[in-house]
DNA sequence: TTTTGATAGTTAGGAATACTAACTTTGCTC
DNA sequence: GAGCAAAGTTAGTATTCCTAACTATCAAAA
């Protein structure tokens, strides 16, 4: 009988409740190699995603509810940790101009550093995979691809910015079609955060 | 540019990088999953973690040590977790035969019950993998466990009780083999967590 | 134009997650 | 038996994350 932290109650023979079993393990590996960081750099592990984020985002995604919904957590957990960011001059506040009850934050050069320091964190996990051959590194990847879409469309992963829900993704007989940036993708092209993305 | 809450500064063509912001994403559903549940069943998130993992190991695994090093927190945590549990008369508490320093925790009826209310927690990722074809399942899988089995090998995952670091797995040229059994394992017969495991 | 409702974000208060450091008790070894 | 290591607890703290209630602003309808 397989066993895990959530539903070990599952026959030898199916694979996916293992499979499950398995993400569930890898999700630990997140979680501790987040932790651990944020200790090393003095943030903590909600200030360094957030952090990162707003490094890579243009400034319409770096508000509150925004934030909220990209996390899955609520405004006050933004809010907080956006306080203490501030406070530390990591980002700064930009007020909007169409709506003064709004505002979007950048990092500022000392937050700047900061990422630089902490965008590796998860960088042990790298040559794992690159340690696999380039064919299964492939497909596993493309298995990815598909469960985010999926996760995405029924609702468990609030925001994505992927190709396969863009407005510009057009399916094609043997790959992918980008409307936008008019050219072909290979699986491998499919972005999973792409800053062009609209909606469908 | 691929962009992700931990290392965005990654090229297009990069598979790698984007299979690791993929897992990240993943491990966002699990936290979110089991935060929701935690708040349906009253319990916190670590104990529903404990109480499950209790549920279905021998009392060998379940001191606070070990439980501990399988959940990659400090003992204190999990003395809290297992305080409350206690208190909320879920488990109870086993003192060792040989060690009066030591003891393991076991599920009470009343324990078993809510278990059996918590135990699916991860259950709305299962439709999300079968919708996919079986060859892509299985050969998702066999990436899974080799995965894994680097993270144990490098230390990021503490405990793991699976075939490839079983004293009693052989590898054979076309498949798997338990010296134990006395059996062939297919790749989807690998257990992650088995309870016949011993260390190499 | 005012009112009404929705939205952006904050504040307050609380439970839970984790940690480190220091401690007690017990076990093991020399 | 002395000394060290290990099992677990306690105390104290920072952080995470929530809900509920709030302010301020916007937008649209009466």
């Amino acid at each position: 009988m397989e066993q895990s932290a959530f539903n070990p109650a599952v026959q030898q023979t199916d694979i996916d409740y293992k499979s499950v079993v398995a993400l569930e393990r890898i999700s630990e590996v997140f979680r501790s190699l987040l932790w651990d960081h944020a200790k090393v750099i003095g943030l903590s592990p909600i200030q360094i995603q957030l952090l990162i984020f707003v490094a890579y985002h243009e400034e319409g995604l770096c508000n509150v509810s925004h934030l909220a919904q990209e996390f899955n957590v609520t405004k006050p957990t933004v809010s907080d940790a956006i306080r203490i960011l501030l406070k530390k001059g990591l980002i700064e506040k930009r007020i909007s101009d169409t709506d003064r009850r709004a505002y979007s934050v950048v990092l500022t050069p000392a937050g700047e550093k900061i990422k630089q320091q902490t965008e590796n964190f998860a960088q042990p996990l790298l040559p794992i995979l690159t340690q696999l051959d380039l064919k299964e590194r492939q497909s596993f990847f493309n298995t990815l691809t598909k469960i985010i879409s999926s996760l995405n469309r029924s609702g468990l992963l609030s925001v994505q910015r992927m190709c396969f829900r863009c407005r510009y993704y057009q399916q094609k007989k043997n790959g992918h079609f980008c409307r936008l940036l008019q050219t072909d993708l290979t699986d491998q092209d499919i972005r999973l955060d792409c800053p062009e993305f609209e909606a469908n």
